[in-house]
DNA sequence: TGACGGTATGTCATAAATGACATAAGATGG
DNA sequence: CCATCTTATGTCATTTATGACATACCGTCA
């Protein structure tokens, strides 16, 4: 079942969030805007290794760490939308590849 | 000169960001990732109006505040894509909507 | 004129995200 | 087996975003 694949990969990570409806306590908005994110941090890793850039190297890129790259293409719950995109702005995405991304999702 | 307008819309704002190149000390990156929130501001403006919907009231649906939408709304700096996201989907707009307003910044 | 509905702006205490560090866990080659 | 390179996970001090509140501003209607 499909939606059952979905909770999982969403428990899996640390989003037990707020208190409405839905499949894991979060209303239908709360859960695309979690989806939103995990598709950016897939996007991420793949536009990455496409480019042959190590972790360490990005996080250099973007005056981060490797540590908050990791947690990025992990999904992990405190990485925001804004530190997304502007990972995937220094690896080059354009608008339209992250809008094809966006439409992508679901 | 259109460099100047967007100069000025940036200023305007409390933008005053980074310290590397390009026409307001911001990053080529940097300054997209502005673009892409003050893109996202007035499309979410215009769907609020055009659903005769008020500050307050979408204030009350997100569970936030007139004043924060406000800013929303105005490009202020201290409002995150995350938050502006969250609200665009709140007013019902879809990822594929949300893609194409993104494909057209710039 | 003033009252009212709506929006903007400033400030603040709290909450959440961030970079940094340590360390563990995998993989790959020797 | 051990190094080495890379990625993952946990924790923490600091920075940044947030909701809330007050108050100012702006129309419009009477």
């Amino acid at each position: 079942m499909m939606e059952k694949t979905k909770k999982n990969r969403l428990e899996k990570k640390g989003w037990k969030v707020g208190t409405t409806t839905e499949f894991l306590g979060l209303s239908p908005e709360e859960a695309r805007y979690i989806e939103l994110k995990l598709a950016l941090s897939e996007h991420l890793k793949k536009q990455r290794m496409k480019q042959k850039v190590t972790q360490e190297q990005l996080a250099k890129m973007m005056s981060s760490s490797q540590s908050r790259v990791a947690k990025m293409e992990t999904g992990d719950p405190t990485v925001s939308l804004d530190l997304l995109v502007r990972s995937l702005f220094i690896l080059g995405t354009s608008e339209k590849d992250l809008a094809k991304v966006i439409a992508a999702v679901n």
